[in-house]
DNA sequence: CCATTTTGCGTTAACGTTAACACTACAAAA
DNA sequence: TTTTGTAGTGTTAACGTTAACGCAAAATGG
């Protein structure tokens, strides 16, 4: 029994023609009659003729694949993300390698030279190091990518790279302002991994809302944590065993503020009326009633679509070789910090 | 500026040699001499060569690339389950690609035709349709495949396709047993859909449930979902408004579960005093205080390793063609059934 | 010490595409 | 009629590996 696929060249011998003109007639280019090119097409529509990536690859340079190097898909943002990543991929026509780093840059550089090794066409990443040599290498050999939800600062070069961002200053300052708003003066904060971006923007937006309502900053207040759920567990309590403890939270992701609820819990500490915790994503489960939680939203579908589209037309030699596009946050106010509780009223501005 | 990666045939002209004693060198093939094979892997390193996987791919027929077919990332029990898997392939040396289908067996069969023309070693299917003539064909081809948490009853080849499952049934049964001893009677069932293998054999032991407690089982009890959140609200206000509502409700997954638990919310509902719910799959967020939903658990970790596993090895051509491991399910008993409120105590059985 | 094997290389041809270029026949232009 | 153009086709060589085979020189063995 035949099972290997059909080439061009079997398609060709059926036809009794060279395989160049299967070719031509597969790809619609010219140079060859109407009724040839029906002829073949005819064949190969029968052997359901499905054209060798590899073989193609190896001269075009082209895989139609894209690689995506996320932390970990564990946390529901990014699954989020890669949900719609690989649905505006394959409606472009573009296959999807995952990658997850478990925030490890070792792991990164690891992916990057498999995922070249394989010919994909581009790379998207998400959130990581601020300061990434395997970024400023690739761009260096102008291999395609964009960041996602990532900023480089740490490398001048790469502020030319094309990013898809919220405005993450803008996230964090409506975050703490929220709170500052409803009466809270000693806010703590649960940092994400402190390499990253994303955390130094929001820390930022936090501190200007500080001073912008005129409010002293205690750096004490900021605990360090690594976006996963756990250590949002862990800051809560290191936050709440100091002298004088926070009575708001504001941890820079869902995924922590979740861990935050679930240590409060643990305390005894009520949320929101013995503490009120405000996170960042606004992932899914974000929004049930019995999780409730006041976040920051960002468009993350469109925010997806976006990121692929560029690489995709960088790909493609469509221009857009760079530029930042920057989406803007917006509170979502549900019941984790008491806005809707009597006993909380929103200060005047 | 020459940015284009080494090729086997650029260190054999700096090294001085055939290109094929580099390749001898590079994959610890004999007859090269020491000092050569030396010599050649420093200029490799040195040029940090990496392998074209394409043009291998185009030979060995191999390209270290798998694919994994699920529903949608979105559900947190496939994001889990994907996460182990990429991991445990990563280790093994394979890359994954991702492709999601929504449940629809035309976009399951583009994907698969996509992963065949960019030559992936193997496949992993998740839940979906019991009768999917994608896989009859892929069968038919030999094509390497193994079946994750789904089964293919409705073809007779398929049987002797390596699949790793939980016994659904044994899971049904449990939960309904639990909802049962704790005293209900009226347990509405939010089925997956209908062609899952999964809702078929869960429903199966839920059925065993009610006939070995000598309960009668009311098929009107059984409203059709999707697995996805939404129809976990749907499902519940739909058996609400029935003439004799269910005091509790088995959702035949935990993301339905969560939605039955919103909806029950808006309906005034309280959990578990008015309803309980148990759901199945125990994802992350079932166990989190103010979800705290009592569920079945299943062995993520495990079947992703041993799904991943079994593939490589099928691909690598190292025995196991066949075969089914049945993993094990247990009741994780939360607070969603008010087991562990007064006023609720577990029958003798 | 000669026959045989082994070692250390090189040559050449695949794999399934794409693409440069060559050729023929026939039509249009000169 | 000769030239020029071009539609339709074929030949051949890439792409970067793997792999079959060939062939000296060195090593082994009886």
């Amino acid at each position: 029994m035949e099972n290997k696929r059909p080439t061009i060249k079997d398609i060709a011998k059926i036809a009794g023609v060279s395989h160049t003109t299967v070719y031509r007639a597969l790809n619609n280019k010219p140079r060859i009659s109407k009724e040839t090119r029906k002829r073949i097409l005819g064949i190969a529509n029968r052997l359901k003729y499905q054209p060798n990536v590899l073989a193609r690859g190896l001269i075009i340079k082209k895989t139609k694949t894209l690689g995506l190097i996320i932390t970990t898909i564990r946390n529901p943002f990014y699954s989020e993300l890669a949900q719609v990543i690989e649905e505006t991929a394959r409606n472009l026509g573009y296959s999807l390698i995952l990658g997850c780093t478990n925030y490890d840059l070792n792991i990164e550089r690891e992916h990057i030279n498999i995922l070249k090794g394989k010919g994909v066409d581009g790379i998207i990443f998400t959130s990581a190091h601020v300061k990434d040599p395997n970024l400023e290498e690739l761009k260096k050999e102008e291999f395609p990518f964009v960041l996602l939800n990532r900023r480089c600062t740490g490398c001048s070069e790469l502020s030319k790279i094309p990013q898809v961002l919220i405005d993450n200053e803008m996230g964090g300052f409506l975050a703490v302002e929220h709170l500052i708003r409803i009466g809270h003066t000693r806010i703590g904060i649960i940092a994400g991994s402190e390499e990253s971006s994303v955390t130094l923007e929001r820390i930022e937006g936090a501190k200007k809302a500080f001073k912008h309502y005129g409010l002293f900053f205690d750096d004490s207040l900021i605990t360090k944590g690594n976006f996963l759920m756990p250590s949002g567990k862990i800051g809560l309590k290191d936050l709440m065993d100091s002298s004088s403890p926070p009575t708001a939270i504001f941890a820079l992701n869902d995924y922590m503020a979740i861990g935050v609820m679930e240590e409060a819990h643990n305390l005894g500490l009520r949320v929101p009326e013995d503490l009120a915790v405000v996170g960042f994503n606004n992932i899914e489960f974000a929004s049930f009633y019995n999780v409730s939680l006041t976040t920051i939203g960002q468009k993350k579908k469109e925010m997806g679509e976006e990121a692929t589209k560029i690489l995709v037309n960088m790909v493609e030699g469509k221009t857009e070789k760079s530029g930042i596009k920057k989406f803007t946050p917006n509170l979502i106010i549900r019941n984790s910090c008491g806005y809707s509780l009597k006993g909380y009223k929103l200060k005047k501005i």
